[in-house]
RNA sequence: GCCCCCAUCGACUAGCGGCCUAGGUCGCCACCCUUUCAAGGUGGUAGCGCGGGUUCGAAUCCCGCUGGGGGCACCA
């Protein structure tokens, strides 16, 4: 993977990234990450670490140390050099130009397009050093292809139109190409480019809206391969089991925000009740919720066949936590009263006894249990929606419980 | 303008000449379950862009069209 640190890291280069390291993963090869910065003027300072804590974030390991394009420089001048020795390239205004072969033409059998060629006569002369000494990307980067043994190439299909000039770069060299595999790119599914108007773009972003990384990596090895027809849900260890670039599709691929939204509540539903817990507790803390993390553990179980992201949690549970507004709502003023009544003589005030007394109190009333619990609900939690009422009302604890009970009707 | 690529339900896809009355998943709709919301269960909706060929037979192969995308920097 060789992104250049110009920013936080792209969903669509993520998924670039998953492919190239479930490739590597599976045949057992080295999966490398190459930082391109060759064009200081576009670098972001904080982008290099950015891009390090999302990979690993998403579990994306990669082989030995990164390694920074510019550090090849002076192994770039030396070489460019020798090709203007040879004759291969000569110098232009201060720059150095490769010469393109005018005749024949340059093809590779690429593994997701399939044949490609391109005639000769179309390819320009590329800049290999600029004028100021720096090497362009279109020559640093197939010397590093070469230099660092780089048997398969996995990128974006914008690089197509790259790949004639970096083959015949590389072969004025004296090396050989590697295989390369240019895989389509990701749109919104208005089919134009994923863009922030989509929603979110960046890794740090699905991050922050609570989506779980085990989930997004299923999600995003599903946008442009599929193992067969039926296979939907694929641990890690699946995905690097039946990973093939042979299945990755040509065509463009839409990013379904919905379907990502159910996959993650399938992840999360998943959970171990106490990794879920201990997930929850970590997602508040890193979006700055200062709320009692006892208290999150185990409201956390309330929630958990409930919401699809991490980022759901505060809406449901917020009432334990804070004081609730019963702004709007018009509550029955019996239900409520008859309520507390029935509830201060609960004792343990566990779920189970609190159902018990609140059915019976229903029952009492003659009302249907839904209407007899919903004034309650709201009364307790704010919100037509909650999680179970008796859960919630035993995690509130019996004095709040009839406080907010009370307070409802004033 | 010049090159190049892509094309199956709204979305992700299976399909690689007969197993297709085109399958799965998300979404959507209905019903069931139900203390709200979800989850779960059952059923349903919806597609091979168009036109020519090739073939006994085409979603699958070929050509054209249309539509979409990418590239054409001393950016990556």
């Amino acid at each position: 993977m060789a992104p250049s640190p110009t920013g936080l890291l792209h969903i669509g280069n993520v998924r670039t990234a998953l492919f190239n390291w479930l490739f590597a993963r599976h045949h057992g090869g080295e999966f490398k990450l190459r930082i391109e910065n060759t064009d200081t003027s576009r670098e972001v300072a904080e982008a290099v670490d950015q891009i390090q804590d999302s990979l690993s974030w998403l579990g994306l390991d990669w082989d030995g140390p990164h390694t920074f394009q510019l550090d090849r420089i002076d192994d770039c001048r030396r070489v460019a050099e020798r090709l203007v020795v040879e004759g291969k390239a000569y110098a232009d205004e201060g720059a150095i130009r490769f010469r393109m072969p005018d005749e024949g033409t340059t093809a590779w059998d690429d593994v997701v397009r399939g044949r490609i060629e391109f005639p000769n006569e179309k390819l320009e002369d590329l800049v290999l050093v600029r004028s100021d000494g720096r090497p362009t990307y279109n020559f640093a980067s197939p010397m590093e292809d070469v230099w660092d043994g780089i048997t398969h190439v996995i990128r974006g299909d914008d690089h197509v139109s790259n790949t004639p000039k970096q083959i015949n770069l590389i072969r004025a060299v004296g090396a050989e190409p590697p295989v390369y595999a240019h895989v389509p790119s990701v749109f919104g599914t208005d089919g134009k480019k994923l863009s922030k108007r989509h929603g979110a773009v960046t890794v740090d972003e699905f991050r922050a809206a609570g989506y779980i990384a085990p989930a997004l990596v299923n999600f995003l090895a599903l946008l442009g391969w599929a193992p067969d027809g039926e296979t939907t849900i694929m641990s890690r260890e699946e995905l690097i089991e039946r990973f093939s670039l042979e299945r990755v599709q040509p065509s463009p691929a839409a990013f379904d925000f919905q379907k990502l939204d159910w996959m993650n509540g399938v992840y999360l539903r998943a959970m171990d009740p106490d990794e879920y817990a201990h997930a929850v507790v970590l997602y508040l803390g890193e979006q700055g919720y200062d709320w009692d993390a006892e208290l999150v553990h185990k409201a956390a179980p309330l929630v958990q066949e409930k919401i699809e992201k991490l980022g759901d949690f505060p809406a449901f549970a917020r009432f334990l936590f804070e004081d609730v507004r019963l702004d709007g709502y018009e509550l029955d003023g019996r239900v409520l009263e008859e309520a507390e009544r029935q509830l201060a003589g609960v004792e343990p005030f566990t779920a189970d006894e609190i159902e018990a007394a609140l059915r019976s109190l229903a029952e009492r009333l003659g009302l249907k249990p839904r209407d007899a619990f919903q004034p309650i609900r709201i009364a307790v939690t704010g919100s037509k929606v909650s999680p179970g009422l008796f859960e919630s009302l035993e995690l509130l604890g019996k004095e709040r419980a009839l406080a907010r009970l009370s307070a409802a009707r004033s």
